[in-house]
DNA sequence: TTCGCTATCTATAAACC
DNA sequence: TGGTTTATAGATAGCGA
C-alpha cells in the first residue's frame, strides 16, 4: 500500500523498520478497538517493539480478565473435558441469537 | 470503506455483527502477522466472539512466552524497580538489535 | 528523528450467487 | 446459509519540512 508495494518479510533498514512499526501499530490498535466495539468482541492485543518496548490494548472487560479468560478456554480446548460446552457455546446466556 | 461507511458501535443486526466479525478478525489477524514479521516484533492477539469463541494468534516465540513476558514488563511498570533499564532501553548499545 | 501529506494499495460493506 | 465479487472507505510507504 502506500506509494509502493512491500513484501511482508524483516525489514531491514533500522530506522524504516522503526517508523513501519509505530504506524501499523496505530493501525493495528485502531482495528482491534473497532472490532471489539462493532462485533462486541472480548479481545486482547500485546505487543513488543524489537527495542523491547511494551505497547497492549484490552477491550473494556480488562486484560486481566482476558488473559484468565484465555487460560481457561485453552485449558477446555486441549483437555477436551466437556464435548458439551462445545456444542453449547454458539447459543446460551446470549439472547442477541440471530 | 466497502460500498458505504459505517459508524464505530455495536451492530445491532446479528446476522450482519456475524459476517462482519468474520470479516474483521481474518484482517486483523493478518495484520498483526505482517506487523510481527516486518518488524520482528513480538506479539500475541487474542479474540472471544460474543457467541464465546476463541480466536488467537501469538508471533514465532509462542503465546505463553508473549503472556510471561507481559507478566514480567508489567510488573516493572507499576513496580518501578529499575529506572535504570528503561533508560537504557531506547539508544544505548542496541544497534538495531532484533 | 518526528510529524504531516498524498498517491496508492488493501480491507471490507454490500450486493450477488 | 455461506462463498464471491465489486466499488469505495481506510490504511500506509515514501517524501518533505
Amino acid at each position: 500500500m502506500g506509494r509502493g508495494k512491500i513484501a511482508i518479510e524483516r525489514i531491514d533498514n533500522a530506522t524504516n523498520r522503526q517508523v513501519t512499526f509505530s504506524k501499523r501499530r496505530g493501525g493495528l490498535m485502531k482495528k482491534a478497538r473497532e472490532l471489539a466495539i462493532l462485533c462486541d468482541a472480548d479481545l486482547a492485543l500485546i505487543v513488543f517493539s524489537s527495542t523491547g518496548r511494551l505497547y497492549d490494548f484490552a477491550s473494556s472487560r480488562g486484560m486481566e480478565a482476558i488473559l484468565e479468560r484465555y487460560q481457561e478456554a485453552k485449558q477446555e480446548h486441549c483437555g477436551v473435558l466437556n464435548p458439551t460446552s462445545e456444542a453449547k457455546q454458539q447459543s446460551p446466556g446470549q439472547p442477541q441469537g440471530r
